[in-house]
DNA sequence: CGATAGCTTGAGTAGATTCAAACAGAGTGG
DNA sequence: CCACTCTGTTTGAATCTACTCAAGCTATCG
């Protein structure tokens, strides 16, 4: 496992030259693997580095005083998990692994000295943590006012994108190791209501969620009941 | 109304030099006012400046393709609106007049000036988005996990402390001149469901929205209904 | 083989919605 | 100055989406 899935998804907005992509390999101190469901980082932990996760799946998660659990963003392979901490220090969430991950770990005065000497790359990271509070912001748009099954199709039609990007998904779907469980606790619902809503959407021919699969039926019908615009992804090439 | 709230609020967080201010001063190309109810940026505009709010409240807006509307993020005096509008280009969402307003715009090519030339500004810049990010999951878990009453007090509560960083509100409350519907798209409730809640606060002696003013009678109880931790604000000061 | 985690389905419930109607206040024009 | 309109608030009744509780099922693993 490298980091050739982040760059990947980097140029995919921007050219990244061979002096930065040198700089970006540059930057890491050392790989790792996680087991799934790992508390990687704790909230409130003061962090001196940052996390680009290389396989595998990770989810922001923020934990309730009563128990209740959500999971506000989903990491896949090229994501540069927790690039914010760079600049806040520390984070008001945790980080967990969903799967086993294989991870790269960047410390912050690398990162500090990249875009010290790398301006062009100093905005690629800031643009990065943008897209990220972007995808978010369309996550808040999801549970304010989309319906269970909307909610659920429009993850579906998220993950096809951006696994897509990393050559993770193609038009026929993707691999998704989560449980019903952990699908509830992205989408505010009950793991119960989730089976539900993948029981309906698999009946009506459109997805299909099994064995750690996503199988698409009908992508045009998946994209129409998610109200799906890939526009929040941030994906033409626009050189900073 | 000048920008010196804007300052106070970075100052909250970190120390500004002279010289540091100067050139936030001088980034400033011209300020404008608004009529409430204006949609100051649509999305997918092509941006060249970003908006740093004087005085009144901005939403950042996401409109569905049924009609449905969701406010993502409240904007309070001092907010640098979209300032990642830099490196977005354009935006995913629409910027909109809650009330009447005046902003300063700041021309990107001038940002650009500051980042190089201050990159400790840059990192402030950065640090300031990432908190936009933060408050923007911390809408996400209340509209996932959090009831009604519990989203409606948590709104109160970050209002409080927001607007009291830039002297707009103490222990007594402050002035939100929104109406139920608006309450009602950034909490992904009916208006009609939103009045109801309110009259349970009232009725139980904890908060009074009436008349364009939140009248706080009982801090503590409204925190606790909230589950309120203000973490999520990144209050403390922190060198960057 | 039993234990455990996760999936599935049914029945009853609750929180929030929809539909409907009345009321209050601000601003406008005759 | 009063009727009129418009926007926003308030309340009631019926409905519905998603939740809770409960039970049975399936697959995996030590």
């Amino acid at each position: 496992m490298t980091i050739d899935r982040h760059l990947t998804r980097l140029r995919a907005r921007d050219a990244i030259g061979a002096e930065e992509e040198a700089a970006i390999r540059a930057s890491v101190s050392q790989t790792l693997r996680y087991p799934a469901d790992r508390l990687v980082i704790r909230p409130e932990e003061e962090l001196s580095h940052s996390t680009l996760l290389l396989d595998g799946m990770m989810g922001r998660v923020k934990d309730l005083r009563n128990g209740q659990r959500q999971i506000t963003e989903l990491h896949v392979p090229g994501d540069f998990v927790d690039l914010h901490s760079f600049t806040l220090k520390s984070l008001d969430h945790g980080i967990l692994t969903l799967t086993p991950c294989s991870v790269a770990l960047v410390p912050h005065d690398r990162l500090a000295g990249i875009t010290r000497e790398h301006p062009h790359l100093a905005r690629v990271f800031w643009f990065t943590t943008n897209v990220d509070a972007s995808i978010q912001r369309e996550w808040t748009v999801s549970l304010g006012r989309r319906s269970a099954i909307e909610r659920m199709a429009h993850l579906f039609c998220e993950l096809r994108v951006r696994l897509g990007l990393v050559g993770l998904a193609d038009d026929s779907g993707y691999a998704l190791q989560l449980t019903q469980g952990e699908l509830s606790e992205c989408l505010g619902l009950t793991p119960i209501h989730i089976n539900r809503v993948l029981k309906q959407l698999r009946e009506a021919d459109v997805v299909e969620f099994r064995g750690g699969r996503v199988t698409i039926r009908d992508w045009a019908a998946l994209q129409r009941i998610a109200d799906f615009d890939p526009a929040y992804l941030y994906l033409e090439r626009r050189p900073l």
